[in-house]
DNA sequence: GAAGCGTGGAC
DNA sequence: TGTCCAAGCTT
């Protein structure tokens, strides 16, 4: 059966700005509302369960514009008085900078990113500068973040942004949509937080806000679907810049305020309009799985990449299957990542399947008969 | 759609 | 100590 769009009920509401305080005059810059808001209020009409309250969920939910501008007036105003001076959201962050910070930002936490941040643009303030060197030299700087895959990524879209954009971060959805390690997440921030566009911004602390405000439920789905994006669409406020300071908003409040354990409902801003907390805060319905570590793949994996960053030559495989100490390595330098590698006790298949697997994924190449990073 | 992919702080 | 979780993407 083919999609449609939804019909939307739309009418225009004024509403005033909240004010603004001098400490955040960095903030509220990039997200700074126009005088005269005029919300124009998308109702799905044909989806009721995007909009529709929790059956013991506040009145507001009922779904009409004042209910909605209500919403936005309380949470951007939370916003004005609460948000993080971050750098990437500094007026003068360039697009590269946000886009290498929403890349850095996947499943991990500002305060880890915050250094390899500072760091990685003062050595590749643009794309081109990233372009023109090793890939290895991106997995190296990305440090301890973890995944490093993403590091090889950026500097795939690098390369790409370089050879095909002419240098520059592109501003549409879907050119963004198409650079490596850029999916439907990063492509709608960068095209909102970088270009001022008004996309529909989707991450894991909006979902969970939208899921305990509207829906009522303690956690999302344990994937994206698509009433979600319908109802985060539908809350999106109607002008370009409004959409940008309320994507950016709810997401610090997922982030701060309606966090994922123990969430400080004390100091949330529509805590009264909370359709969860008027259920009264039933548990989730499903337990999300863990992700194992301790003795995984991904671990082993772990281990090697970081001798592979430490090494300034080609490792020998020896190196990975035999005792440092009995090789005469000292444990400093490469000794140090080399001794961790060793505690985790793998086995000798595990090693040669993590080996195996960072040279398909491009993270490791052979060179002299030793593993280094790709160069 | 499910599985795989890092890391370290918080509780 | 072990478990949970953090601005997801790719295959």
């Amino acid at each position: 059966m083919p999609a449609h769009p939804p019909r939307l009920e739309t009418r225009p509401v004024s509403v005033h700005p909240p004010r603004r305080r001098a400490a955040d005059a960095l903030v509220t810059s990039r997200f700074s509302p126009p005088k005269h808001i005029h919300y124009s209020v998308g109702i799905d009409t044909e989806s009721s369960t995007a909009v529709s309250p929790h059956p013991a969920g506040p009145a507001w939910a009922a779904g009409t514009a004042a209910d909605l501008n209500r919403l936005h007036e309380r949470i951007n105003g939370w916003f004005s008085e609460t948000a993080r001076d971050l750098p990437w959201r500094e007026p003068a962050c360039s697009p590269w900078g946000i886009l290498v910070s929403e890349i850095m930002l996947q499943q991990t936490p500002v305060v880890r990113v915050l250094p390899v941040w500072h760091e990685w643009l003062k050595r590749w303030p643009t794309p081109a500068a990233l372009a023109g060197e090793p890939a290895g030299e991106a997995v190296r700087a990305w440090g301890r973040l973890g995944y490093p895959r993403r590091a090889l990524r950026l500097h795939a879209a690098a390369a790409a942004i370089t050879q095909d954009h002419s240098g520059k971060v592109p501003d549409t959805y879907p050119e963004l949509l198409a650079l490596p390690g850029v999916g439907g997440y990063t492509a709608a921030a960068v095209a909102s937080f970088a270009y001022g566009r008004r996309e529909t911004v989707v991450d894991t602390n909006i979902r969970r806000v939208h899921a305990r405000l509207i829906s009522g439920t303690a956690l999302p789905a344990p994937a994206l679907t698509a009433a979600e994006m319908r109802l985060a669409a539908s809350l999106l406020p109607a002008d370009d810049a409004s959409s940008v300071r309320w994507n950016a908003a709810v997401m610090e409040l997922g982030a701060l305020v309606c966090t994922a354990r123990a969430p400080k409902c004390a100091a949330c801003p529509v805590n009264d309009l909370c359709a969860w907390r008027a259920a009264g805060e039933p548990p989730p319905s499903y337990v999300p799985k863990g992700q194992a570590w301790h003795g995984t793949d991904r671990q082993v994996r772990g281990a090697v990449v970081a001798v592979l960053r430490q090494a300034e030559t080609p490792v020998p495989p020896d190196m990975f299957f035999h005792e440092p100490a009995d090789l005469g390595f000292a444990p400093t330098g490469i000794g140090v990542p080399l001794a961790a590698l060793h505690r985790l006790n793998s086995a000798p298949e595990q090693l040669e399947r993590a080996l195996t697997g960072l040279l398909a994924d491009g993270l490791a190449e052979m060179h002299d008969g030793g593993y280094r990073l790709p160069a």
